[in-house]
DNA sequence: CCTCTATGGCGAA
DNA sequence: TCGCCCTAGAGGC
């Protein structure tokens, strides 16, 4: 689930259904204690930078919510009556409603949920990257650091201070679409190659928001074009390279190449992300 | 029943 | 680099 597109799908979910209404805060679960504090109050809206949500409450407090690897936050609409909770639900938020229709979302496995100040939440945000899916994101303050420095570009682009909201799927799929090798070196890239990376990134997390799904393939290669069955997999996008090991290239037919780098699952085509090349694709 | 996996990230060694 | 945290589902025995 959750790659910055997901987050900031979330945080448009959570402020058309709950946006300048009173809602109910509680922690079923009950280890999001603080959850008390916020119950009743207007939620004002959600917003979302690179892979953090937050929440906004009066007072400048606000609901912090990173999910992790595992963790997901399901928003039900138009329900007539809100359910128990089934499972470990950390967070829920509901409307306060007793009428029909009521809402609620649920959070399950998250890394974080707590309360924070607007301090907190700030500084946060002012760690972080630019968030490609944020309108007024700089790309040139992730070049800053790309460009100085020699770790790999596979690392670069998942490490959230560099880059916010990329994660192994997007990583993966924009060094396939750039043919650059995952291992190449931050500072030997041109600027001309990140701005197209850059580019792409906007276009292809946004589509990632409106769809909920990430999909990087280009027309010429999707499963009707190329005549081949579509890819069948819990989160459903159709990929160049993402979770392919031993299958064949979509361009070359070469064998999809995996290993892992900093306890991440890497993945590439070994003939069209030659080491040390890099140009990009169409 | 057990083990493994997952689009993430932290802190200790 | 490793262990650990969070949860659910899939697959093996």
């Amino acid at each position: 689930m959750p790659e910055g597109h997901t987050l900031h799908r979330l945080a448009h979910a959570l402020t058309a259904t709950f946006g300048g209404r009173v809602v109910q805060v509680g922690s079923p679960q009950g280890r999001f204690a603080d959850a008390r504090l916020v119950d009743g109050q207007v939620l004002e809206g959600a917003e979302a930078w690179g892979k953090q949500l937050f929440i906004e409450f009066p007072d400048d407090r606000f609901i912090h919510v990173h999910l992790g690897l595992i963790g997901r936050f399901d928003v039900h609409t138009g329900v007539d009556e809100v359910p128990e909770p089934v499972g470990q639900v950390r967070l829920r938020v509901s409307t306060s409603s007793t009428a029909a229709p009521q809402a609620y979302a649920d959070l399950r496995g998250a890394t974080a949920c707590d309360l924070w100040t607007r301090e907190l939440r700030d500084a946060v945000i002012a760690r972080s990257g630019p968030d490609p899916i944020r309108p007024d994101a700089d790309p040139m303050l992730a070049w800053a650091k790309i460009k100085r420095s020699k770790a790999p570009i596979g690392g670069l682009l998942m490490d959230q201070g560099v880059l916010a909201g990329v994660g192994n799927v997007y990583r993966a799929e924009l060094l396939f679409r750039h043919r650059m090798h995952p291992l190449r070196p931050g500072n030997t890239l041109r600027i001309g190659q990140w701005r197209a990376m850059w580019a792409d990134l906007v276009e292809l997390m946004a589509q990632g928001v409106v769809t909920g799904r990430i999909d990087t393939v280009r027309t010429e290669h999707t499963p009707e074009a190329m005549g081949r069955p579509p890819r069948v997999d819990d989160h459903g996008g159709e990929v160049y390279v993402y979770r392919r090991t031993g299958q064949g290239c979509h361009v070359c037919g070469s064998r999809i190449r995996t290993a892992v780098l900093q306890d991440r699952n890497l993945f590439w085509c070994p003939q069209c992300q030659r080491r040390f090349r890099s140009r990009t694709v169409g």
